[in-house]
DNA sequence: CAGCATAAGACAACGGTTTTCATTTGCGGT
DNA sequence: ACCGCAAATGAAAACCGTTGTCTTATGCTG
């Protein structure tokens, strides 16, 4: 059987798109706010490529993937030194990359001692941060950021 | 302005019904299966209403909510003294709440060092359970209780 | 440059969940 | 016991993120 060398990642014009986009966010995106935004910015790439890609980017590690509320998925680029989870905040959608050394030793504790194997583990906080503070029993006075979540604009 | 005492849960025969098909089970359910299990047993319940009352629950406390890898949701009763956290086979279903006392701690301190209120966190963890332990390459061999996901049967 | 496997794109389909809205029903007041 | 009404139910449709299908386009390697 002649194996012969195959390029699994096909370099596109679609593709450079997306990954250049997805670093330009500084918090988590979904696959339809990261289209809408390459659209905006007059490069057209299909909704269908950008969730393919933003799939192959995440099974291959490249970016970190959470789940809002309402089930969408959010990426983001992964840092080089391996994942890492956030926390989140809901009101204005900034995402802070948290310590989490204990939680993964945490997890790896439990793991054994329930004979699990293959451990996969989802971490997440979300909350509202320093800007984002809560009106103190003041409704009108809105918080200064008044994004609700980086997914669908 | 008369405030008169108004009942805020009301019950009814699909209230019971659901929460008694919720306590049958010893893993997490989905609304789909309850309502397929309820079926089952010849109770009547719209799928709307399960829909509904699992909603409920889930505001109110009493169930607790997990997100399979699919997104859909999948429910448990949770146990009178505060929130669990759960371990679940990938393969089988099954689900063991887990110590976390360590993890809360963990997420009161990075909140207040991020400066983050109202801080909210998820923690699963997904594994193969000792009963389904891989097949170490033997792939005819196949684990013994063969049900992919307690959602949707 | 040719050949071909891979990727893109438009569109339909999918699946879980929510909304809508007409109908029923629990429950407090009488 | 009966009324009256707000709350709950249920069937169907809408919703929405995501994936499948299938045809066309395009990298890549020889
Ligand atoms: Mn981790
Ligand atoms: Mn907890
Ligand atoms: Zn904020
Ligand atoms: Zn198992």
């Amino acid at each position: 059987m002649h194996e012969r060398t195959r390029a699994e990642w096909r370099a596109t014009r679609q593709r450079a798109a997306v990954l250049r986009a997805l670093h330009l966010h500084d918090t988590f995106v979904s696959a339809q706010s990261l289209h809408a935004a390459l659209a905006a910015d007059g490069v057209t790439v299909g909704l269908t490529t950008v969730y393919r890609t933003l799939r192959l980017l995440a099974a291959s590690g490249h970016v970190d993937v959470v789940r809002d509320s309402a089930g969408e998925r959010l990426y983001r680029p992964r840092p080089d030194d391996g994942h890492r989870h956030y926390a989140v905040c809901r009101e204005c959608g900034l995402s802070l990359a948290v310590d989490s050394d204990e939680v993964e030793r945490w997890v790896a504790r439990i793991a054994r001692d329930i004979g699990f194997h293959a451990v996969d583990h989802t971490v997440e906080l979300t909350g509202l941060c320093e800007r984002c503070r809560p009106p103190m029993s003041r409704p009108a006075a809105g918080p200064p950021a008044r994004r609700r979540t980086p997914s669908a604009g």
